[in-house]
DNA sequence: TGCATATTTCCAGAATTATCGAAATGAGCG
DNA sequence: CGCTCATTTCGATAATTCTGGAAATATGCA
């Protein structure tokens, strides 16, 4: 992922009415979810709804595709997984003591690209 | 976290030069920077790069703290990680089968709350 | 104390974004 | 073929954000 891409899925993403779309979707999981029901259930405009639903798609973070004559949107799990890991790339370098361990967060913060060595007890000066 | 400090942290990144600025203080490390350096290194006017500064501290992804006459930023390891699981959060809710399996991104896509059992082959609707 | 340097605050202008009503488009169904 | 409903595009307005110059503040040192 690139910078850009980056600060688009960011942008897209920091917005509250955008971010409650995309949570929604996330729940929703694959089978995703219309633009009547997510407007509805969230109670914006339509028209608003749409232009949010446009910016998270340019964005690559939400997929449409057509069944009867609805439109389903639902999440792009990978894309969000590829900002993660773009987030936290790099962390550490050269100091990898101070690294946040998984065990602390949950999540690896370190991707594949630079792994994280366990925690030491150290402190940063 | 909070949809507002996610919104607020994740609009602090949805920024160009914020987020060149958030991944060089990831690079740096605890070491951190200071805001003459942070500066130089990517071209912008101390004065603009305060403002981003400031917008980054009051996301809580950056701390500062003082050395000599310096002042010095750095990032905050566990505040991206909350980010991180925020987003994630609720993921593949009733269709834990299509969630993505940590192995296909170099993270796991599902913090603890929401723990997600290894991918099965099926597809969505 | 007073100077030098680092950083922040203040200000104003330019650019971008969010919102929704009204109108246009598209897809199925009778 | 034309109706109907779901969704998107258009347009206009209001609000927010980014930017850097000038001035103010802070910190250490002579």
């Amino acid at each position: 992922m690139q910078i850009k891409e980056a600060v688009a899925a960011l942008s897209a993403l920091a917005q509250e009415s955008r971010l409650a779309v995309f949570r929604h979707l996330v729940e929703a999981g694959p089978a995703g979810d219309t633009p009547g029901n997510i407007a509805a259930s969230l109670g914006v405009a339509p028209s608003t709804l749409s232009f949010h639903l446009k910016e998270l798609a340019n964005a690559g973070l939400v997929a449409s595709r057509s069944a009867s004559r609805y439109h389903i949107y639902s999440a792009d799990y990978e894309r969000m997984a590829a900002l993660m890991t773009y987030l936290s790339q790099n962390c550490c370098r050269g100091q990898p003591d101070e690294c946040l361990t998984p065990a602390e967060t949950g999540l690896s913060a370190c991707p594949p690209s630079s792994p994280c060595p366990p925690a030491k007890k150290g402190k940063a000066p």
